[in-house]
RNA sequence: CGCGGGGUAGAGCAGCCAGGUAGCUCGUCGGGCUCAUAACCCGGAGGUCGCGAGGUUCGAAUCCCGCCCCCGCAA
């Protein structure tokens, strides 16, 4: 079995890792490189770096539907794909005779789409997982070869990320298991419980006071450690990393109280004790270092 | 040359504009109060003020020049 990977993020290399030890990968596709950061500095994606570390040719195609006949020419049975970043083709789909796979992370058909993860914090469900689908020409909603659970409980997205990229690992190694097998069972999309998330933009991240304090937190959650949920302060941006439900009552906004444990700000209905943040042009920092500097007290507003 | 903020004690900040003995909150160490405490009171330690034996000056954290690093927004 000849399998070609299709990867970008940090996200993407642990099933990369486990793909390569257990069945060998003849070629990775992935995005070009980059520009990134503040300098702009031209870098290579994390699965392309892993890739050439483990001596992988990688292709990191502009648009791969330009380039069918290279992908053709690779023959292979099979590709895997996990957050490639790029529309397939049918001429793309067509150079796998055993089909392409891909490892997205969410209990299909629901959050189909850009943001799984966030999108699942956001919704305040209590599980949610990694589903290995076929790829069809529409956006995942292929028939269905394997399901991992898991439970969110207080995760951050980057903590939720984590935990699911290990279970793609687990998840595309099974996944060519049953390949090998012959034939699996594929269990159908019910599009009557389909939902699709957009991808997640910075502004999306601001917080409403006016929200409940569970709503509050989910955001946070959901945007930590990127793009960071936020709010405004005097009119310059107040980055809120970490925050829980708290007892206290006020006018939607009020700084309740702000001491070493944190700042307490009053919400919609109760109020949220914000514990980790990060002024403009600061670092990441607890909240109480920041009450420490005396950069907030109680009775200062936020919006 | 995308816009902007910043580098001062272990942490977070003030002081800089209008040069003249380095300050605040917290932590830490010691002591006290208390049944007790993350509370309160008293006392102490801890700083090459990012770098350049740079420039100006009697004197530079502060003004001028060059460099390094960190970060928010935008991409």
């Amino acid at each position: 079995m000849k399998i070609v990977f299709a990867g970008s993020p940090e996200y993407a290399v642990p099933a990369l890792d486990a793909l390569y030890k257990k069945y060998g990968v003849a070629a990775v596709i992935t995005q070009p490189d980059k520009p990134v950061g503040r300098k702009k500095i031209l870098t290579p994606t994390p699965v392309k770096r892993r890739a050439l570390e483990l001596g992988i040719h990688v292709y990191d195609f502009e648009k791969i539907r330009l380039h069918s006949a290279e992908v053709a020419a690779l023959g292979a049975d099979i590709m895997i794909t996990c957050a490639y970043g790029q529309l397939l083709t049918a001429d793309i789909l067509n150079c796998f005779p055993s089909g392409v796979w891909n490892l997205h992370a969410s209990l299909l058909p629901e959050f189909r789409g850009a943001s799984p993860i966030q999108s699942a914090i956001l919704a305040g469900k209590t599980h949610t997982g990694v589903t290995v689908m076929k790829t069809e020409l529409s956006l995942d909603t292929g028939d269905i070869l394997l399901v991992k659970r898991c439970a969110i409980d207080n995760m951050t997205y980057g903590e939720l990320s984590e935990k699911l990229s290990e279970l793609s690992a687990q998840a595309a190694v099974e996944a060519v298991e049953l390949l090998l097998g012959g034939d699996p069972l594929l269990l159908m999309q019910d599009e009557a419980k389909a939902t699709l998330c957009k991808k997640i933009q910075k502004g999306d991240g601001k917080i409403d006071f006016g929200n409940s304090p569970e709503d509050i937190c989910r955001l946070i959650r959901a945007y930590n450690p990127q793009p960071t949920a936020f709010c405004n302060q005097g009119g310059s941006v107040l980055n809120v990393l970490y925050a829980e439900p708290c007892e206290g009552t006020g006018d939607i906004g009020t700084v309740i109280c702000a001491d070493k444990r944190g700042i307490c700000v009053a919400c919609g209905s109760g109020a949220v004790l914000i514990k980790q943040l990060q002024p403009a042009g600061g670092k990441v920092m607890n909240a109480a270092d920041y009450v420490n500097g005396r950069k907030i007290k109680a009775g200062d507003r936020l919006d």
